[in-house]
RNA sequence: GCCCAGAUAGCUCAGCCGGCAGAGCACAUCCUUGGUAAGGAUGAGGUCACGGGUUCGAAUCCCGUUCUGGGCUCCA
């Protein structure tokens, strides 16, 4: 099945900002993030060990210049952390994007004013410019050494290795430590030459996090930092991290009135009348599309019996993120995805090849119990609708339908001036199905992924366990990548599960290919992408406020009235007329605030002549333009959805 | 769900040593009728998230709950 919604995989999260958390509506289990992510035919940097083994807990992310001194940076803070909590514990610290962190156990939480302590301790050690100092001694004696020094961590890394070792049957190697001024820490390096070395830093944050990343070890004390060779890089970093807050979709959905959020709902958004403009705007935009590519909308029951999820193999493995329903003794759930019951309108009568493919669209209410500390904002939701469809296609039709699909996802991207990379996942170990017909589905897709023109990567084995996958991501104005949707292959779960058949030409029956896709994702998230990628500031096309009409003074409001008419006549939607009695200059303060792409202002040469002083957001002004142009101009600008 | 932090007017926040609840913006009324990012005056607006406790007295201290945020884990 695919997976329905909010579930957000992270490419990659630069420490301090609020990382790319948008996953598509059909964004599968499997999408655990790799950080490095290695395109095909290309030699990986390095290959990233599994999370929690004593080889990961080793490696200090040191793959670029810079990283040594991020993880130097690191012991750094654990030496003024250790010197301040005598008796810590050490976890792991290694350097990440930006920056370094650092875990550890302590005798009480740490506060804010305890960053700051640490940070001048950092710089005391800075100062004195302590050599970092590679140590080698057996691994028996460096085991000794941490188990004197009560790192009971560090000896399991140890141990670790030590078993591994054993069950390979080769020797143990040496223990590597590094050592500055105080302080020894297992490490495998590299690291800068002195403690002096390292630039201008920053503490920023302390977190929560599970030793070896598994929630049922001890919770330890994450500390995040940054450090940079020059002020200046840090200057940039911390700015942009400034911006990208300014950015946060959840600040400006208060800020220009498009939805807010509610402690008797968590996790779904209330739409105020602007937002929901905005995602009707989208939704409808979609639909046309679909229209034109002959798509057929259906509606199914949200609050579907326990039998179908038992069906779908749902009740089993996801019985707890479902919001159940006890109505007569029987359980309901509100329903999490939206394809189950799309086979019952497949199946509701007799199917032949001709009716193939059948492309059916539902904008289904989906719900799902994510956990309380999950949500965040529009991207983490437990309610929210996807752009789905279901295709149902004979085999042979594959390529032509996913060759559909590019231009679909072309077309429909192009309205926001993104350009989507695609992520083909292949078959993962265990994975349903006969492996020719994988090969074969993913043959297909290949090709078509090379035709499309479109950017792609393969992540070998990064399929559904059903299905190989297409992942669409965005990057945003920051560069952040977000995943939003995935286009899902799929031969056996629904085909199969639901016993899908159709009959051919030779009066057979056959099974047919389901094809997941949703472009956009749950709209929820992609609304909150959008409003960071565009900084609230959306194209005409689909601006909340598309236009307001400034009247200088009172007498030349009925001429506004009259402009905004024409405008709507043109094709405008959403015009408004500021008649408030505010001077103009605040009237162009408070539609610039709005993000407004238009400004039209009347005064009385404008009325006089029946023209407009055009002001864009964006500052640029343009003198004198008759209302039937500009009528004209912006309902093409907003009719062809143009982005600037 | 787990760790940490937070919740005061519609918004942004001050108040945190326990002693009459504050500012700016927004809002209302009035004055002002203007030329490309803030004209002026007056006024209204608060169960200090919720529930308990300590105290003569709680926005303030303690406990619990809910929600929000930063992370971790999860994400059909």
């Amino acid at each position: 099945m695919k997976a329905g919604g909010t579930a957000g995989g992270r490419t990659s999260r630069p420490v301090g900002t609020r990382g790319p958390v948008i996953l598509g509506s059909e964004a599968m289990a499997d999408d655990q993030a790799g950080a490095a992510v290695a395109a095909e035919d290309e030699e990986p940097e390095f290959e990233a060990p599994e999370r929690g083994s004593a080889d990961e807990l080793l490696d200090a992310g040191a793959h670029a210049p810079i990283d040594a001194m991020r993880h130097s940076t690191a012991h750094v803070m654990a030496e003024a952390v250790l010197d301040l909590f005598p008796g810590a514990r050490l976890g792991i610290g290694p350097a990440i994007e930006n920056g370094f962190y650092y875990d550890f156990e302590l005798p009480r939480p740490l506060t804010p004013a305890d960053l700051e302590s640490i940070e001048a301790r950092m710089r005391e050690s800075i100062a004195a410019d302590h050599p970092f100092v590679r140590r080698e001694v057996p691994f028996e004696e460096g085991r000794a050494l941490e188990v004197g020094a009560g790192q009971a961590f560090k000896v399991e890394i140890l141990d670790d290795l030590a078993a591994k070792a054993a069950e390979a049957g080769t020797p143990m190697p040496p223990t590597t430590f590094y050592e500055h001024g105080p302080f020894r820490d297992l490490c495998k390096g590299p690291h800068v030459e002195s403690t002096g070395r390292i630039g201008p830093f920053k503490l920023l944050a302390v977190a929560g996090a599970y030793w070896r990343g598994d929630e049922k070890r001890p919770m330890l004390q994450r500390i995040y930092g940054t450090v940079w060779e020059t002020q200046a890089d840090l200057d940039q970093f911390l700015w942009r991290r400034e911006e990208a807050k300014k950015r946060d979709h959840r600040k400006l959905g208060v800020q220009l009135d498009l939805f807010s959020f509610h402690d008797v709902s968590p996790g779904a958004a209330f739409w105020h009348p602007k937002g929901w403009r905005l995602y009707q705007t989208l939704r409808d935009a979609m639909r046309e599309l679909q229209d034109r590519r002959g798509y057929q909308e259906i509606y199914t029951p949200p609050l579907v019996h326990q039998k179908l999820w038992e069906r779908s193999g749902h009740w089993e493995h996801y019985r707890d993120g479902m919001y159940l329903v006890d109505v007569e003794d029987q359980w309901f759930s509100l329903k999490p995805m939206n394809c189950p019951e799309s086979s019952f309108i497949y199946r509701s009568r007799l199917r032949s090849y001709r009716d193939l493919p059948l492309r059916l669209s539902e904008y289904g209410v989906l719900h799902r119990n994510e956990l309380s500390g999950v949500l965040s904002g529009l991207t983490r939701v437990r309610h929210f609708v996807t752009d789905d469809a279901h295709i149902f296609v004979r085999p042979d039709q594959i390529a032509a339908e996913i060759e559909g699909l590019m231009g679909e996802i072309r077309e429909s991207y192009s309205w926001f001036g993104l350009e989507p990379t695609l992520t083909f996942g292949t078959r993962p170990d265990k994975a349903l199905g006969d492996p020719a017909i994988w090969e074969e589905t993913e043959a297909i897709m290949r090709a078509e992924l090379e035709r499309s023109g479109l950017q792609y990567r393969v992540k070998p084995g990064d399929g559904a366990f059903y299905a190989p996958k297409i992942d669409i991501q965005i990057t945003d104005a920051l560069g952040r990548e977000w995943q939003t949707a995935t286009i899902q292959v799929d031969r056996v779960m629904l085909p199969e599960r639901f016993d899908l058949t159709y009959i051919d030409e030779a009066g057979t029956q056959q099974r047919p290919v389901a094809i997941h896709r949703a472009i956009y994702g749950s709209l929820e998230r992609f609304i909150g992408v959008l409003t960071e990628h565009f900084a609230g500031a959306f194209p005409l096309w689909c601006a909340p406020v598309q236009a307001v009409v400034i009247p200088i003074a009172d007498r030349h409001a009925d001429a506004a009235r009259e402009l905004a008419d024409a405008l709507k006549a043109g094709g405008l939607r959403f015009v408004e007329v500021d008649d408030s009695d505010n001077r103009m200059q605040n009237k162009i303060r408070l539609a610039q605030g709005q993000k407004v792409p238009y400004m039209l202002i009347l005064g009385d040469r404008e009325v006089e002549a029946r023209t407009a002083s055009v002001r864009r957001r964006d500052g640029s002004q343009e003198q004198g333009v008759a209302w039937a142009d500009l009528a004209a101009r912006l309902g093409a600008e907003a009719r062809e959805r143009r982005v600037a």
